[in-house]
DNA sequence: AACACGGGGTG
DNA sequence: CACCCAGTGTT
């Protein structure tokens, strides 16, 4: 890609920025790191519109990595319900609770955070950048289908071209202002480039987006080599979701107890959900009976 | 590279 | 039902 057009596109997608991306995103007029890291952390594999009332929620219950970190692991879960993934509340906790002792705080530098349990190179460097205004790349799954589709002229962000599609974004992040850049890139991909029925006609990269150049080739079939996935509900995810959710109304219970309200498919694996759920830290076992951690 | 890990919204 | 969503950690 052209110097020349690489500047174009940086300032044709800041003007659409400026009048159509998401300001007013809470977590966007912070920079306080440990905001922008919870922020980050509720995003992983959720959508914005699902996010935006529990951070609210847990900023105002939790408003420092200070009073996170006192909480108990417990508690936390039960204010992360329904978020999904709780391994992520866990590891939130930790991160906080490792930042204070190793850095007195959630750092903005990407190595730092890199250490900190949940957090991979994609929240750490949207910490970085978002909270910290470091320039660095920060791909997620809305940046990686821009760049794979304006830049390279791929219909979707494929796992092998991971390492292509970075560079790809770190030549197009401008000189200044990366934080802006990056932020409109992913408002683009969130709202006009998205993944399915993408709205190439009001596309402000139209005229220079190598996809729709090329017609818009279609992405690859998904490999559909493998058996068809089993319903949800019968899924051990389901299984450990429902578990969370009794031991967070009523704890500390029995096995048997547990067992005995889990639908009858899953009855017979409760312990060994059990023991996968203590070995992420999500729930302990304390004279006989079970409980979210650091709640017995 | 392939899986596990939640749950809700959408077509 | 299939796919998608501001990913990470393990094998």
């Amino acid at each position: 890609m052209a110097t020349v057009e690489l500047s174009r596109l940086r300032r044709t997608l800041g003007r659409w920025y400026r009048v159509n991306g998401r300001h007013d995103l809470p977590w966007r007029t912070t920079r306080d790191p440990y905001a922008v890291l919870v922020s980050e952390v509720m995003l992983q594999q959720t959508q914005v519109s699902r996010v935006h009332p529990r951070y609210e929620t847990w900023l105002k219950r939790w408003p420092t990595a200070e009073s996170l970190a006192e909480a108990t692991t417990g508690t936390v879960i039960r204010e992360w319900a329904g978020l999904g993934y709780n391994r992520r509340a866990v590891n939130l906790q930790r991160a906080a609770r490792e930042a204070l002792e190793k850095f007195g705080g959630i750092p903005t530098e990407e190595a730092k955070l890199l250490t900190l349990p949940g957090v991979g190179p994609y929240t750490a460097a949207a910490v970085a950048c978002f909270a910290g205004d470091k320039r660095t790349v920060a791909l997620d799954t809305n940046i990686a289908r821009v760049v794979a589709r304006t830049l390279l002229g791929e219909a979707t962000a494929r796992v092998p071209h991971k390492q292509k599609l970075k560079e790809a974004a770190k030549a197009w992040l401008p000189k200044r202002g990366t934080r802006a850049h990056q932020l409109a890139a992913m408002d683009l991909g969130a709202t006009v480039c998205k993944a399915s029925s993408p709205a190439c006609e009001i596309c402000p990269l139209k005229s220079d987006c190598t996809w729709l150049a090329a017609g818009q080739p279609e992405a690859d079939p998904t490999p559909n080599g493998k058996v068809t996935a089993a319903p949800f509900k019968s899924t051990a995810r389901f299984a450990r979701g429902q578990i969370v959710a009794i031991l967070a109304k009523d704890s500390p219970l029995p096995a048997s107890s547990i067992a005995a309200q889990l639908p009858e498919e899953h009855q017979e694996n409760c312990g060994r959900y059990l023991e996968a759920l203590a070995g992420d830290g999500i729930v302990t076992f304390r004279k006989e009976h079970w409980g979210l951690a650091e709640d017995l």
